[in-house]
DNA sequence: GACATCACG
DNA sequence: GACGTACGTGATGTCC
């Protein structure tokens, strides 16, 4: 290939320049810069040309400089490697957003510095660089690879040697044991049997790092060991090299660097040639990396071409840009789009920038009975359209119906223009809470994708610390009070629907509504990388809004006869307590006011209770009433029976019926992604969270949720997920092992707590166990438990004091997440969502509520964010089958299911689900899911 | 609109 | 030593 007489041999020395890893490592450790002019992200590319500049002006002058040199890339994510097996780096998630379009940006960069700049189709950058490499080594020459990537360490050795640059650290034969434990030539079968999570590398189950060195240390390489495998002691050992030989030998395959990548130039092309001095600052220039351009400039001695920025006093700061450069909201300039000349031009305006925030105007919150009365635009700060579409004049004949204003464009005319915008891969929606958006459009047969959404992103950067609507957002971070929807529909019984809204108005409403939306879309992009939550809001939070899209579009079916039937047995049921209830109290009252029934119970009887704070009622609570039922008077017991008809009367068996759609039948709740701080849903309008299931008579509300037909509910939850999360978290090895081995981990519990074997435990005691549990995970207390299990607060505490002393690993746990709190004003869940905490250095009896809630956190998160990872798998994972995701109730999935597909299903998404905490995270405990089926959620939980 | 109550995980 | 408490939600009815 190259000619050694002339060209690469002796005497030179070849640099590999690993760039794919240096742009992945330069995105992660630099904050999130962007391009003054236009936003462009910029980031890794900066961090990467400093890198580049800094290793030339290193080895420029050194006697050791290259005499040849390249920059090597990853084509694309597939490689031949996808063929040996699938599932190889399917880990990986996909580039951040914000990194995607800097990829082509740093093959600019190094074409700039001058240096040869190689990507080849199915070939990862690693089997380039081991083939240079080898072609090096053998003319005789030297090679140093500018990469810290372990994959790369096989190739050291002969000559060959690697260079973390960002840490300065040379890495040779000895590095590569110390990291291996074995020298570079068996680094491959180390790496074959320990696998790598990170590009999902099987190897051997078990075999880590440490044991696969000595394996391979003891008999040579992996064949001889895999052939020998029989003559290894350790059970569990040997039976994982002999199950798994196949798995381990194409492990080998997927990190055996291929070295004869076939190339179409030679080493002679690498050569290193001085960048060109225009070349390279105009493209520093073009990136307005204002400090590398004047110190590359100063280098040659010439002046750094003018800069392109606006403002030459703009300093680097994007606050200060913010401050500078955008109009405010009184200049704003808002225009009202009613032809389709102008409509045209805004689309074409927002092809050629490749975003848009949106924004739609209807006449109801629930999406489901929505009209779409118009929808507004923005492209950047200060420039928003509103297009009407169905606005209608006020009065209207004796059902209010009215023809449409003149001068709006035809509906379906503008949706069918702007589907294939709303639609295209190539520009990004933005909006504020877009699933409410997404809905509207999703129902007109319009699937907008792909969005970004400034209240999750709120959500993932500030959860704790206030709410994520878009009036406090914006008065908080853009200091900007937004007309209120109040002052234009009113409010009560009195209030209109947006339709009747003047046109004006709207525009100025709406417009500025996208304004808002697009400026909190520039200020929060950057900030998610900055809080290091963009995987958080990327991978949890946003990908479940076309889910939730479509689990809310399908609703359940609600049989009307079952809860109508219901209402009325519990009506008359209620009017014969209420009877009861008369005679005893000796006259009639309002049996649901617990002011009136405080009256009647401790001051007309006299019986004993206290009052109770703030407002100086008597407290009548559940608990107060059984305690009093339990004396034996017969008022508060009627009134506990009362009270439970008439929660499930007028919140369930009634409202219910309200909910069901007249056209689907079926009842569509919503759910609030930002509803709950630790990452948990919130159900609302109605709430299928909270259907009842503790009591024999609530559960028959479940009987009314039914199967269409021919169909199946199937309803799969979590066993136990929050007590597994904390053994994980907390590292309690017994509780471990009792959640691996299958046991009832309440009693076993109650028997390492109370010395009671597990032959001859009680129900009485587990049950004391079980709440000590949850009372755990809750941040205990011994008032809280004492209260909960009704005994004496001593014995509480001393049950407690027993269990932390039983395990120690709980009580450091609480302690340092208090710590944490106290000391950083958040806590984290194990994907790295963060929940505020600003009370927790309060004084005062609020710092004891943040406190419980700081230990709650990210045990109640970790198991959110476990099964919204479920969730975004499970659609793809049954996209053949004939099966909708309906419900989601914090660890439980509600499913309707083909009959014949039930089993299928089942087994799919419980695959999914007990796999969902993976590759992320690798929990010391299995998850466990079990199912349940039937023709109603009655049968099926 | 605040409060008490009670449904769920 | 006192404080005042289990964690996270939403819907309903009363009362001001």
């Amino acid at each position: 290939m190259s000619n050694r007489e002339t060209g690469f041999g002796k005497g030179c020395h070849l640099h590999l320049i690993d760039g794919s890893a240096y742009i992945f490592r330069a995105y992660h450790a630099l904050p999130p810069l962007t391009r003054k002019s236009d936003g462009l992200p910029v980031g890794a590319v900066a961090g990467f040309c400093n890198m580049l500049w800094r290793y030339l002006g290193e080895n420029g002058a050194s006697a050791d400089a290259p005499t040849h040199a390249a920059v090597i890339f990853d084509y694309s994510s597939k490689t031949f490697r996808n063929e040996i097996y699938e599932l190889y780096k399917a880990n990986r998630p996909e580039p951040p957003e914000d990194l995607r379009p800097q990829f082509p940006l740093t093959r600019d960069a190094s074409r700039a510095f001058n240096l040869a700049t190689i990507e080849i189709e199915d070939y990862e950058a690693d089997d380039i660089i081991a083939t240079l490499a080898r072609q090096a080594r053998e003319a005789g020459g030297r090679v140093t690879i500018i990469s810290s990537d372990k994959d790369l360490m096989q190739l050291v050795g002969g000559g060959v040697e690697m260079l973390d640059a960002m840490k300065n650290k040379q890495i040779g034969v000895d590095e590569v044991r110390e990291k291996f434990g074995v020298g570079p030539e068996r680094v491959v079968d180390v790496q074959a049997l320990a696998g790598d999570s990170v590009d999902n590398v099987p190897g051997a189950p078990g075999i880590g790092i440490k044991t696969a060195a000595l394996l391979i240390n003891e008999y040579g390489d992996l064949e001889t060991l895999l052939e020998r495998a029989e003559e290894i002691k350790q059970p569990k050992r040997r039976a994982a090299l002999i199950d798994n030989a196949e798995l381990i030998r194409i492990s080998k395959r997927l990190v055996l660097l291929d070295d004869q990548t076939p190339l179409d130039f030679t080493l002679d092309d690498l050569e290193v040639r001085p960048p060109d001095e225009k070349a390279l600052l105009d493209f520093l220039n073009e990136m307005e990396f204002r400090t590398l351009t004047r110190r590359v400039a100063d280098h040659f001695g010439t002046e750094p071409p003018a800069a392109p920025t606006l403002s030459p006093t703009a300093s680097e700061s994007d606050a200060a840009q913010a401050s500078t450069e955008q109009p405010d909201f009184k200049s704003a300039d808002y225009v009202c789009i009613r032809d389709l000349d102008t409509l045209k031009t805004w689309i074409a305006r927002i092809e050629e920038i490749g975003h848009v925030a949106v924004d739609t105007e209807t006449t109801s919150l629930d999406e489901m009975r929505a009209e779409l009365v118009g929808i507004s635009l923005c492209i950047d700060a200060g420039h928003a359209a509103y297009i009407p579409l169905t606005h209608r004049a006020g009065g209207g004949d004796l059902f209010g119906a009215t023809e449409l204003v003149e001068g709006q464009l035809p509906l379906e005319q503008v949706l069918e223009i702007l589907k294939p915008v709303l639609e295209d891969p190539a520009i990004l929606k933005i909006g504020q809470n877009m699933k409410y958006d997404a809905k509207i459009f999703a129902n007109r047969g319009i699937t907008i994708t792909p969005i970004d959404d400034t209240m999750l992103m709120s959500y993932a950067l500030h959860g704790g610390l206030h709410g994520h609507g878009m009036d406090t957002l914006s008065d908080r971070y853009l200091n900007h009070q937004p007309i209120s929807i109040k002052s234009l529909l009113g409010s009560g019984k009195s209030a209109i629907t947006f339709d009747r809204v003047g046109i004006d108005d709207a525009t100025r409403y709406a417009a500025e509504d996208a304004d808002i939306t697009l400026r909190l879309w520039q200020m929060f992009k950057p900030r998610l990388h900055a809080a290091q939550v963009t995987r958080v809001y990327e991978t949890l939070d946003r990908p479940l809004v076309p889910v939730l899209v479509q689990m809310e579009r399908s609703g359940i079916k609600v049989d009307r006869d079952v809860l109508s039937r219901m209402s009325n047995a519990f009506a008359q049921k209620m009017a014969g307590l209420e009877a009861e209830i008369y005679d005893l109290a000796g006259e009639r009252f309002n049996v649901g006011s617990p002011k009136q029934l405080g009256e009647i119970l401790f001051d007309k009887m006299s019986l004993e209770g206290g009052k109770k704070g703030k407002t100086g009622a008597y407290a009548t609570g559940a608990d107060i009433l059984e305690d009093l039922a339990a004396e034996g008077h017969d008022l508060p017991a009627r009134v506990l029976d009362w009270r439970q008809l008439s929660k499930l009367k007028s919140t369930y068996t009634d409202a219910l019926q309200d909910h069901i759609h007249p056209d689907t039948g079926r009842v569509h709740t919503s759910y609030v992604i930002t509803g709950a701080v630790t990452g948990r849903l919130a159900s609302t309008d109605p709430n299928l969270q909270n259907i009842p299931i503790r009591s024999e008579e609530g559960r028959r509300i479940r009987t009314a949720f039914v199967a269409e037909t021919g169909h199946k509910l199937v309803a799969l939850d979590y066993s136990q997920i929050e007590l597994r999360i904390l053994a994980h978290i907390a590292g309690i090895d017994s509780l471990k092992q009792a959640f691996r081995e299958g046991q009832d981990i309440h009693a076993m519990t109650a028997s390492e707590m109370f010395n009671v074997p597990m032959e001859e435990m009680t129900p009485e005691i587990r049950r004391q166990a079980k709440a000590i549990n949850f009372g755990v995970i809750y941040g205990i207390s011994g008032f809280g438990l004492a209260r909960n299990l009704r005994i004496p607060r001593s014995d509480a505490q001393g049950f407690i004091d027993r269990y932390f002393e039983r395990f120690p690993g709980i009580r450091a746990y609480m302690d340092d997440t208090v710590e944490f709190a106290k000391r950083e004003g958040r806590v984290e869940t194990l994907f790295g969502r963060r929940i505020h905490t600003p009370e927790i250095n309060a004084k005062g009896p609020g710092a004891g509520f943040a406190k419980r809630a700081a230990i709650n956190a990210p045990i109640q998160g970790t198991a959110a964010d476990i099964i919204r990872r479920a969730m975004i798998r499970v659609p793809q994972a049954i996209a053949d089958l004939p099966a909708t995701m309906l419900l989601q109730v914090h660890d439980e999935l509600v499913f309707e299911v083909a009959e014949d597909a039930v089993d299928t299903v089942t087994a799919r998404v419980r695959e999914v689900m007990e796999a969902a905490a993976e590759p992320v995270l690798r929990l010391d405990v299995p998850l466990v899911v079990d199912a349940g089926m039937g023709d109603t959620w009655a049968e099926a939980h």
